[in-house]
DNA sequence: GTGGTCTAGACCACT
DNA sequence: GTGGTCTAGACCACG
């Protein structure tokens, strides 16, 4: 439930981060569930406090979980409301890369929503 | 047509790949079309040599690019035959990471599907 | 009347203080007013009370509130006159940095002034 | 031009962040100015590099200037458009705090204004 | 040279 | 116990 790979180039945080956007999305995670503390979550990924730490802030920052000081964090409501314009473009364009890179490695266009319905229906297993 | 964003925070090098890799998606670029040597495409940018250099080597490995010594750098086929599991695992999982914060957004499947749709039209301009 | 926001970053003692100001500043809560006991808030906040008498004491010790042992506790005159010279200098800087961060979102003068005399009139309903 | 204040209880981070937004109002810092880089502040400062490493990714994040990899960091433009309403909510809830702490010192709606516009000149001179 | 990430270990504030 | 800040020092990627 809670792995990193070390090879991969993302930085540490970053896999942090989207591990835990990927089981809010797939319901594993839900509004207001507690999420390991830091010191937890560093122990069980074997990495340093101050890495979760920063992994809980951005998620913080986009509004995937709120922290509650002495106490610890937690999944927020996921309202999606108060989307920034930046980040919905900084997920666009990401995706924009995906297609693009797919495109050009000879995948159809059918193909690449056929990954995404795999992509969504993941999450509501 | 050839522009960079330099506050992104993607490496240049990046940007450039992604630029090319565009316009072959485009039919800008077509097979065995000469794209501007490494000179060229540097002034062309404003960026140091070495930079595009690395942009037209990654290129090359994932078979974008061919070069020719002493006559430059073109565009290969796009059988896309060749794609490595490696190259194919990390498009499909930057896609993944796409729509997973496309999802966390408020988005529905829908909405990303058209998305993809309209990434892919613009290809086809 | 009395809420607290647990996602807010300020701890929650400072928010307790936050809103018995603002309610003396509205005019609720008048000299000599009793407030509720540190046992009461802390169970109409649900929260622990001794964050609660920590609030209290920060009142007690900027003067907005007195405590008379076995009574309880009051609203202290608002005369103002023994401001400390450091608390009116946080206050200040308060406002600068306030004042600051919105001229750098392009808000004018003039509109950072409405928006003070709008809190002044809350106060006054 | 550059200085702390280590007796405030302020996060030295966001005092770095202050500093600089501060100069950037007063017109000291303009648009593609570059700043220091993150070596010469920690030792202008006197501090550790990921203080005012911290301090710039949080002034990125606000659009008070962008980094460059490999280059250094520069002041962004403020059209100000962008603003996230979460960010103008918190400068305003901000604004509020402190000027009900004025208000409870005795200051009048006229003092307070002012102050602000005091604060608006130093960033005229 | 630049910024970005990570570790180890310390101290503080809040509950 | 919790999260937040700071330091010292390391290594990497970018240009």
């Amino acid at each position: 439930m809670f792995s990193l790979d070390r090879t991969n180039r993302a930085p540490i945080y970053e896999q942090i981060v989207q591990m835990i956007k990927k089981q809010v999305v797939a319901g594993i995670l839900k509004p207001d569930d507690q999420v390991p503390s830091i010191r937890e979550m560093a122990i069980l990924l074997g990495v340093n406090p101050n890495t979760v730490s920063k992994a809980y802030q951005e998620l913080e920052r986009s509004e995937v979980l709120y922290t509650m000081k002495g106490k610890g964090a937690f999944i927020a409501e996921t309202t999606g409301k108060t989307i920034s314009e930046k980040a919905r473009l900084a997920a666009v364009n990401q995706l924009k890369e995906a297609v693009v890179d797919l495109l050009i490695m000879g995948l159809s266009k059918e193909e690449i929503i056929n990954r995404v319905e795999d992509i969504y229906k993941e999450g509501q297993i």
